[in-house]
Formats: C-alpha cells, structure tokens, sequence
RNA sequence: GAGCCCGUAGCUCAGCGGUAGAGCAUCUGACUUUUAAUCAGGUGGUCGUGGGUUCGAUCCCCACCGGGCUCACCA
C-alpha cells in the first residue's frame, strides 16, 4: 500500500539522516551483506561517564537507523560498544575511594574493583552506568563489551589478520608517531600474566602460524604470548580497524577530533581485508563563550541539567538540527529548542508525506509522533512561572485554563511536563535572583489592612472583586500613588519590580495562602528564607 | 603544519537558485482602574569582500578577509 509511495519519498528526501542512510544503501548494494543486517555501531569509552556528547551520538545514528529503515527491508542493528578492556591510566577525580584505584592502574578497566563497590569491576560499573543512560531514553541497541568480543575469541580471526600483516599496520601508524614513541610502538598491547596490566611493550618476534608475539617485559624478561583470546589488546588505532573488520560494521559517526584516527583506522581497516564504514564526521559543541567544552573546566551543559528545565525530546531536536556545525550548547538555548519542538510538532499534523519526512519530528519519534496539544508556548510558561511567584502547578494550570479552557493536565501529557520543568527552572533560575525588602511603616499598614481585607471577604469572591479590593486599600493609606502600592507588592510579597494582575493571582494562589504570605512577610520571612 | 566550522536586522539564529525571515530587544496601539502577561502593528539588513556559473545567487564554484575550533601525546 503506501509503504512503497513513502519509499519512493524516502528515496528522495533530502534530510540528512536520509542523506547517510542511502550511503548504507549503496554500499550494501542489492541485497543484504553476509552476516544478514546492516550493522551500526557507536563506541564509549568507560573510563569516563556517559554525558551529553554519547547521547548526541547515539540519538543521531538511531536517526539514520530509522532512516535506513524507511529506505530498506533489510534488517539493523545498533552495537553500543564498550572499550572496557582499555588499561586505565590516570585515576578519575570524580570517584569514592580513589586510593583503592592506585594500586590498579594499567589494568584493563574491567579487571579493577569497582570504587564504587556496586558492580563486578570499574568497567562493569560504568558500563551499567551507560545502560541505564541509554535504556532511559529507550535507545534500541545491543551492549557489546571489548572485553567479552577477545575473551570469547570473537576478535581472534581478525587479531591473527592484524599478526599476518604487521608490516603494513605498522607502516600506517609509525609516521604518525613521534620518534620515541615509534622506536617501541606495537599494535598488540599484551596484557601482562603476572601483573595483569596493559603493557606498552616492544615487540621483538612474532609468528604468524603460532599466532604468537614475544616481546619484552617491564623486568627484561622476553614473554611469548598469543595474541588471541584476551591475551593482547590492540592498540586504539588499530583496534578500531580491527573491530570494523571483524564485526563488519556497516557505519558509525564520530566528532571531528578523530577525522585523523578515522583515516588511518579505515586504511588499517582496508589493510586487514575489510571495507571501513561509512561514516560521518560531527562538530564538537562550544559553550555560550564559543569556547571548547570540556570535562574538567565544567563549562559544558550536562543531561541532567537539560532534562531538568527541559524533554527528551527537545535535547533530540538540538542534536538533529546542523550535526556538522560548530554548535553552542548551553543553558540558554533550552527554551528555545522546547518551542522549536513545539512548532513542528504542530506542523507535522499539517505536512503531507513527503513533508513528514523533512520534518524533525519524525526523525526524533519515527512512527509514533504524538499528537501536538499547541497553543501554549514554552517560552510562556517560564514567564507565567516567574511572575507568579509559584512552585505549584495548580496555579500555573490555572493560568493555562485562561489560554486553553479545554486544557488539563491529564488530556495535555507534553504541557504538563513542560509546567513541571517551567517550575524547575523557576525554582533554580529566577527565584535565587528574587531580592525582597522591608516594608515602609505606611507599606506596613496597608499591607496589614489588605491581610484583614482579604480575610473578611467571601470565599467564593472574584477574581475582580479581590482585584477591587486591593485597589481600594491601596487607595485609603498614604502611599504616594496606586502604582507605588502595587510595585511595593511585588517587591516586598514577590521579591521582584513586576508581577501579575493581584486579584486574578490571589484568587489563583489561594486568598488564604496569600494572607499567610503577607503576615510571613510582615514577620521578617520572606519567601525567600 | 594539516583539517573542519562559521561570517544574514542591535542580539541569537532560520533561510538547501526565483521579489530578504523568526525569536528577543526597541517603538506604537488594544485589553474601559498599577505592572506583567497576551494580542495587533511599526522601525530595523549594500545577506564578510572580489570574481565566476546562471535569464536570475544569501543559496552553487573559486579566491581572499575576518572569527573560532580540532588534530599534530593518549584514547
């Protein structure tokens, strides 16, 4: 039926995940490769935690996947691999118990205690650790561990492939190399017997029928050892190449600090007898100064703090839109995506197929984009929140309702969300810059009269009734005018110069909530302690 | 030294060959009592520079200028 028109529209988009997945179409050519799918890959490195850069990775292969899926019948596959069997070299400063690590240094991440004490080894911990991240988003994707693929020999064909054409390997790698480096460098890292550490060792025999290397030890001692079955790991460069070959992996993107490793990797790759993936090459994220991200300078925006103020699906949309630019990534670009998303989510009702397909939307959800529920914008809510002084979603839904009668919580899931994060980031971002003051001795008496005014009127009194009421106390004390008595609201009850219209706020935030807010205020607590 | 990205309204950016757009900022008006919100409308750009391709270029190609990043040790 219509899958064959969408193919036709597939076929010609010009979206760029349809951009990369023809590429994997016509590297397949006509039917599907040996081993029967097309196989993705993304890689992580477990010495570190996912952060957001491993989201954006994944979340942009899963979009050519789905890409692919459209163009194809052939089946996919996506491996989250983990270089786990990577001697660890410098202990983490963001770990319990780092003296317990010491001792292990230059193990392979797998075979050193978890600091945490939770899991099997480090690596296992921080491969859970990527899971979970992973599985909260609902990625679809299959954990491979590089420890698992050598212990289980899974790497043996293709590490004797790399023992059977060690020259050529090594004419790739050494003129990248510095002189001192190239005077010892081997791709076989051979993981020590009695140490059990990751050794940078000369290697000075090898046989190619034996499948074996000698090479000297950290005493002087020469070692035979095989090079399969998790008895070497292979040096980055080479191991990439080696990994691609033997799992013949079909396509994987990467950031351009590694455009360098991807070139030499691919003509390791072609060394071996494989054909390197397809792959694409992203640009790295710049914080608000233009200025690199990194770890240790903590300029970088994280997941968490994206999924506090913000969706998922916002975040998904930062990382579909202009993956090759130079993007800066930092708090302020939040709102603006969750509207972004907004929009084209009440665009995609409207597009016709073909438009569908060039529509972000469909990248980020595939088949089940949800309905849109519109009208309320993002950037709103932040301000209604803000203004009304409020952590309570009542009050902002009762601000919604005005907007959108039909409105509630239960048939608008995106809206309420979005009222949860407007809160939060009230709560975090305006508030702690809210500055309240005393109350003049004249302020002070009608701020009295308006807790008592409130408390004699009917619960059921209006919203312009109140609204009245305020006014005519403001009108019957000595303030210099009604403008100075609604500014001394909301800087001595608000902690802010502005605000919302008081009889509509009070009648939302409560009459009796609101007297309390006034006695608390005249007390000496402000809202803010 | 090698490579990548960017240069469009005051700011942040969209614009993928056919008479320059959005958000914010600013200005005006409306919502019959302060303010904010909201709504309507206005101001505002030689699309970095110079060539080329084209009937036509912000968009394609080349060069240049300017800004920024990455790799040149390890992964």
């Amino acid at each position: 039926m219509s899958g064959s028109v969408d193919r036709e529209l597939a076929a010609a988009a010009r979206a760029w995940p349809f951009e990369e997945a023809r590429k994997v179409l016509a590297r397949i050519g006509a039917g599907a490769p040996a081993k029967g799918h097309v196989l993705f890959e993304t890689g992580y490195g477990p010495s570190g935690l996912p952060h957001i850069g491993t989201f954006g990775e994944v979340v942009r292969t899963t979009m050519v996947r789905r890409a692919f899926r459209a163009l194809s019948d052939v089946p996919t596959r996506l491996y989250a691999f983990s270089d786990d069997m990577d001697g660890l070299r410098r202990v983490p400063d963001n770990i319990p118990n780092p003296e317990r690590i010491t001792p292990h240094l230059g193990k392979p991440l797998t075979a050193i205690p978890d600091p945490f004490g939770t899991h099997e080894s480090f690596g296992h911990h921080n491969n859970a650790r990527l899971r979970a991240f992973l599985d909260r988003f609902g990625f679809d994707y299959e954990f491979q561990s590089a420890t698992e693929c050598y212990r289980a020999g899974r790497f043996d064909a293709a590490l004797r492939r790399v023992l059977e054409r060690y020259d050529d390997v090594i004419a790739v790698i050494l003129p990248t190399l510095g002189p001192e480096r190239r005077a010892t460098y081997s791709p076989f890292l051979p993981v020590c017997a009695k140490t059990g550490r990751v050794l940078q060792a000369p290697v000075v025999a090898r046989d190619v029928d034996a499948g074996t290397i000698v090479y000297r030890d950290e005493d002087g001692s020469l070692v035979e050892t095989p090079v399969t079955g998790g008895r070497c790991k292979l040096q980055w460069k080479a191991d990439w190449a080696m990994r691609w070959h033997a799992l013949d992996v079909d396509y994987e993107m990467s950031g351009k600090d590694l455009i360098d490793s991807v070139k030499l990797s691919s003509r390791i790759c072609t060394i071996l007898g494989g054909r390197p993936p397809e792959g694409f090459t992203y640009e790295l994220f710049l914080d608000e100064n233009g200025e690199k991200i990194s770890k240790s300078k903590g300029n970088g925006l994280s997941v968490e703090q994206w999924l506090t103020y913000a969706t998922p699906e916002s975040l998904a949309l930062f990382m579909y839109n202009a993956p090759r630019k130079a993007k800066k990534l930092f708090f302020d670009v939040i709102p603006r995506q969750v509207d972004d998303y907004l929009d084209l989510l009440a665009k995609y009702d409207k597009d016709d197929r073909a438009a569908r397909l060039e529509n972000p939307v469909w990248h980020i959800h595939g088949a089940d984009v949800p309905a849109a529920e519109g009208h309320v914008t993002f950037g709103l809510l932040l301000n209604l929140a803000s203004v009304c002084n409020t952590e309570d979603r009542a009050v902002l839904w009762g601000f919604i309702t005005r907007y959108v009668p039909a409105a509630t919580p239960a048939s608008a899931p995106i809206l309420d969300a979005l009222v949860g994060h407007a809160i939060a980031y009230y709560r975090d971002v305006v508030k702690p810059e809210k500055h309240y003051r005393a109350p003049s001795a004249a302020e002070r008496a009608a701020l009295e009269d308006l807790a008592a005014t409130l408390e004699a009127l009917p619960p059921e009194a209006s919203a312009e009734a109140i609204q009245n009421e305020v006014y005519e106390v403001g009108k019957r004390h000595p303030l210099e005018n009604l403008r100075a008595w609604f500014k001394a609201l909301y800087e001595v009850l608000l902690g802010q110069t502005e605000g919302p219209r008081m009889g509509s706020f009070i009648a939302l935030y409560g009459k009796r909530e609101m007297i309390a807010l006034i006695r608390d205020a005249l007390a000496g607590r402000s809202a803010a302690a």
